[in-house]
DNA sequence: CAAGTACTTTCATTTTGGGTTAAATATTAA
DNA sequence: TTAATATTTAACCCAAAATGAAAGTACTTG
């Protein structure tokens, strides 16, 4: 099932969990180091990487040697779908650009 | 002074101005009538905009006929902000899939 | 000027979200 | 088996954010 957009952007507002995924984008980490790194408790880490897990940002691996260490990793998804409404919200700024070119353009005609 | 993309993501992270979002994206409108198409009272749409204004995602105008009448518009920076960002989150994408691809080899290898 | 229109602000109330501590789970090490 | 490690979950507290109702502002119109 999909996440909605709202939800992603929830998950990114918040300064930590956006610190998270600034981090994951240099390479896959433990939830341990990642507390660490953001000066929180592993508790509060952990509830972070909730959020982040449940809206498909992030996803973990087991990791074979230790089973009690889990690798977080970025998913790819939620950002494609982010640059998609991107692309859609702004595909609209060209049409209203021109429309404002007209605009002025009619403005100065007039005078 | 710029707005923070935390910022900006709190604010597309609520449903009705997420909405607002993409009514505006098809061109600027009236604040009553962002009320009435998002089945708003005018009050709670109105504290809605302030939101949005404050993290420059839109902007009004007097129209020149009416003062009472605001025209509200997108603001194109915050959308540009966030575009870098992503670009930014996403340049890494490319990395980590060289080196996953490189972990595979290894491992292959082994065997 | 009084009445009406288009919005915004304030205030009181509820909801949501993050933080903490303590306990739970799962796994590995001694 | 007991202890230690890595992480998650639960229960509770507090602060920030959303909401509804009512009042306030700033115009325009009759």
């Amino acid at each position: 099932m999909p996440v909605s957009l709202e939800a992603t952007f929830a998950a990114l507002a918040e300064p930590t969990r956006n610190a998270v995924i600034g981090l994951l984008s240099r390479g896959p980490r433990r939830a341990g180091d990642l507390a660490e790194e953001l000066a929180q408790s592993p508790a509060a880490m952990s509830r972070h990487l909730r959020v982040l897990r449940r809206t498909g940002l992030i996803a973990t691996e087991s990791v074979d040697e230790d089973a009690r260490i889990r690798m977080y990793r970025l998913q790819r998804e939620p950002f494609d779908q982010m640059r998609r409404w991107l692309v859609e919200v702004e595909a609209f700024w060209g049409v209203q650009l021109d429309a404002f070119r007209q605009h002025v353009e009619r403005r100065k005609k007039k005078r």
